[in-house]
RNA sequence: GGUGCCAUAGCUCAGUUGGUAUAGCAAAGGACUGAAAAUCCUUGUGUCCCCGGUUCGAUUCCUGGUGGCACCA
C-alpha cells in the first residue's frame, strides 16, 4: 500500500469523477482537499455533487466533506489536524489513503508532512501589536533569529501571527515541529487543455445557476449567516452575495465570476507547476480519456509505484 | 442625401504644440505553512482605419475614401 495517492487538478477537469471511479476499483474511500466543500449547505456553489459518489449502487465513503457550518472560518491548521485523524483511522483499517482536491496548499502540506506549530493565541502581545503598520511589524519579526515558518506577512494580521510564532518558540524547542514527509506517493494530475477548461468553467457556471445557486445563496443568507462571511469564502459565494444585496446587477455578476473562476483556475495550475518545481512528481493524465481507462492507467502507475517501494 | 463628431493593444480609452504611444480591464507568468475559491507580485511592438498630400520626418496637419454615432432632411 502506497502511503497515499492523490488526484489534482484545476476546477472543472473531472477530479471528483475520477477519484470516485478509482476508489470504487480498488475498494478505498476519499479524503476531500477542497477548502470549500468543507461546509455544510454550500453545496451548488462549491460543486460539491455528493450524488457522484454514488456509482451503480454503490457508495464510496467521503472525508472532510461537509465537516463544519456555513460562515465558520476554518484554516490550515485545523485541515492538517482532521486529515491526520482521517488518515490514521483509514490504515488502521487498511484502507489506501486516497486524497481528491483542487486546494494545492492543503494537498502539498499533507505531502510534506508538516507539522503546523500549536501555537495559541497570545491577547497580549496582539494588542501590543495592534496599532503597528506593517513595515514596523516587519522590522519586529527581523528582530528574531529563528523563523519557523514562511508565512506571506502581506497583512498585519499575518504578520501579527509570525511575530506571535516567533515569540513563542524564542522561549522554547521546537521539536514538534520536523515534518515528516510522505514518502512512498503517487501524485496525478487531470491534464486538461486550457481552452477546453475556459469552456467547461463557462458552461458549468450556466449550469449552475440554472440549478438555483442564488436560491442556496439567498437560502444561506436567511439563516442569519451575515453578507461579509459569505463574501470571504471568494467566487460563487462572493459575487452571488454582492448580487443578492444589490451590490451588482445579474449581468454584471455573471460576467465578473466567470472571469473570477477562469483566474482561479490559472492560480491553481501555478500552485502544480510549483509543487513540481519544488520536488514533488506528478503524473499527468488527459482529462478527455474516458473515466474507464484513465482508472486503467493509474492502476498500473499504482502497481509500479508499489514495486518502487518495496525494493 | 446634408452637417458634425469619432476611428490608437482582445475591450474601454489617454496622448503626441509633427520625432512611431499611455492607463484600466482582460490575458500570461509567478509567489504563497494558522484567510488559500483568499492574498500579493511581475509582464504592454500595437499596420495609432485606408489611399494620397505637405514635411527631413505624419499616428499627430490637409484632401479624398471606408466604417460607426448624433443631429438635420
Amino acid at each position: 500500500m502506497l502511503d497515499l495517492i492523490a488526484i489534482v487538478g484545476p476546477t472543472a477537469s473531472g477530479k471528483t469523477t475520477l477519484a470516485v471511479a478509482l476508489a470504487k476499483r480498488i475498494g478505498t474511500e476519499i479524503i476531500s482537499a477542497d477548502s470549500r466543500q468543507l461546509y455544510k449547505g454550500m453545496d451548488i456553489g462549491t460543486g460539491k455533487d455528493l450524488a457522484e459518489y454514488t456509482v451503480d449502487g454503490v457508495s464510496i465513503p467521503y472525508h472532510l466533506i461537509d465537516i463544519c457550518p456555513a460562515g465558520y472560518r476554518y484554516n490550515l491548521f485545523e485541515y492538517v489536524r482532521d486529515f491526520n485523524a482521517v488518515y490514521a483511522d483509514m490504515k488502521a483499517r487498511g484502507k489506501q489513503p486516497l486524497l481528491c482536491g483542487g486546494t494545492g496548499l492543503y494537498v502539498e502540506t499533507v505531502l510534506k508532512g508538516y507539522a503546523l506549530p500549536p501555537v495559541p493565541e497570545n491577547k497580549a502581545l496582539r494588542k501590543s501589536l495592534e496599532d503597528k503598520t506593517l513595515d514596523e511589524l516587519a522590522n519586529i519579526l527581523r528582530g528574531y533569529k529563528t523563523l519557523h515558518n514562511t508565512t506571506d506577512i502581506d497583512t498585519c494580521k499575518r504578520a501579527i501571527r509570525a511575530i506571535e510564532i516567533a515569540e513563542y518558540y524564542s522561549h522554547q524547542e521546537p521539536e514538534l515541529l520536523q515534518p515528516r514527509p510522505l514518502q512512498n506517493t503517487l501524485i496525478v494530475g487531470v491534464d486538461i487543455e486550457r481552452e477546453l477548461r475556459r469552456a467547461k468553467i463557462t458552461r458549468r457556471l450556466h449550469e449552475r445557476l440554472k440549478e438555483g445557486m442564488v436560491e442556496e445563496v439567498k437560502a444561506l443568507l436567511d439563516t442569519g449567516i451575515d453578507p461579509g462571511s459569505l463574501i470571504y469564502y471568494g467566487l460563487e459565494y462572493k459575487f452571488l452575495t454582492e448580487y443578492i444585496i444589490g451590490r451588482t446587477t445579474y449581468d454584471e455578476m455573471v460576467e465578473r465570476l466567470e472571469i473570477a473562476i477562469h483566474q482561479f483556475a490559472k492560480r491553481q495550475m501555478t500552485w502544480f507547476r510549483g509543487m513540481e518545481r519544488r520536488g514533488h512528481t506528478i503524473r499527468w493524465i488527459d482529462a478527455t480519456l474516458p473515466t474507464d481507462e484513465k482508472v486503467d492507467t493509474i492502476v498500473k502507475w499504482i502497481e509500479a509505484a508499489e514495486q518502487n517501494s518495496i525494493k
